[in-house]
DNA sequence: ATCATTATTTTGATTAATCAAAATAATGAT
DNA sequence: ATCATTATTTTGATTAATCAAAATAATGAT
């Protein structure tokens, strides 16, 4: 169907656009795919004529209807595949991604579904992140920084806003996991580093960028 | 390392040179890869360069030491996707073979590990063929065809001497799985085909091509 | 409005993998 | 030994994916 160079793109113009409300451009494509920009607009012209893309030159890049449904089914793939490497083979959350890169690319659809059925329907990643079901949609969930939850109101783990495999090894390393309950306990005003609790009556004090990116359910 | 196209190459002549002790030849590699000699001919110059196999012009090919490690790697591989794909995903041992074709082209010894140990470090998949131990040692077993199993001899379905979707579909109709303890009762002069105990009494009679094909241990 | 900078595309090439058709080598029968 | 058949290789092309360098368009500052 499509080879996995045409679903890296799609990946790519899935997750710039995501995060913004322009077109994805030509050099931030280069830049996530770690390839050059005369590349990029060769394959842009292919995506394009496959109907998987929206775009016209110097215009930037969008994704089409079935783009962007092939790119939810990727990341339904991808991230049921991270939940089986980390569930099943304890594999680390921060070694799970780069496997999962290729492993996204097998081609099947009752494989996927049998192996969401394996893992028992999970609705979300090691990571906290929302697993599509096969229909695409994504599940929502109410979740705010660490960085800005009130003192004294307990929280649980929920998620990550980086997936930077240094950043989940420190988090490892602090007995921050999903599902670990904390409290902020004091802001220091200075660097606005917190001073948390977690379960035990065990304290930790984190740097407001680590607040940042740990996302916590009320 | 190395590309999907040329661990099929490698798969092959591990295969072809199995059942004989000249050479692969062109014709025959074309034949297994569903391409043409053309394109073999091309690969095999490709691959002698990185030096995972032997080949001079016109006098076929056979694979190099590391060739032969590679291909059992990638027999390891399948064999121990299939057995996820059976084992933990109830896919059945007709449908298994085609998944681990893709899945076998993952390139990661440390997850193939993990999903041996996972799996139990099982010693056959489920066709009953052996898996490469990570060092590419196979166990090996006593066996027979059930064709040349005595009569009044019991004895229990180790394995299939042929891999057709078609014969594994009608194996599993009739009740003759891995693991089923079967006993020739009589053998009809005429056609070769024999008539079988099975537990609890049941009977079958199978053709001789059939009893040919189904691997039996004493 | 002009010009320098930046973003993007085009041009010309490369590599891996493939093929059809033509050329060549090997084989086997006489 | 010769010739027809068969197996294999070579030649010339193609497609997907890539890149460096050159060309072009867009942007922003003046």
């Amino acid at each position: 169907m499509h080879s996995p160079a045409e679903e890296n793109y799609i990946k790519a113009v899935y997750q710039i656009t995501a995060r913004q409300t322009e077109p994805a451009g030509t050099n931030a494509l280069a830049e996530a795919l770690q390839t050059t920009a005369a590349s990029v607009t060769d394959m842009l012209k292919r995506l394009s004529a496959k109907g998987l893309v929206v775009y016209a030159a110097r215009q930037g890049c969008t994704l089409s209807d079935t783009g962007r449904q092939l790119a939810l089914q990727l990341l339904r793939k991808h991230r049921l595949w991270e939940t089986f490497l980390f569930e099943k083979l304890d594999f680390s959350w921060d070694e799970v991604h780069e496997l999962a890169e290729q492993l996204e690319h097998i081609q099947s659809d009752e494989l996927i579904n049998r192996l969401d059925v394996f893992l028992g329907c999970p609705q979300f990643d090691p990571h906290g992140d929302p697993i599509p079901n096969a229909a695409g949609q994504l599940a929502s969930r109410r979740q705010l920084p660490l960085a800005s939850l009130p003192l004294c109101q307990p929280a649980t783990i929920v998620g990550v806003g980086m997936h930077d495999p240094a950043f989940l090894q420190y988090l490892d390393y602090m007995g921050l996991r999903l599902g670990t309950q904390v409290e902020v306990l004091e802001c220091f005003g200075y660097d606005l580093s917190l001073r948390i609790a977690l379960p035990q009556g065990e304290e930790r004090v984190v740097s407001h960028k680590v607040a940042q990116h740990l996302l916590v359910g009320a």
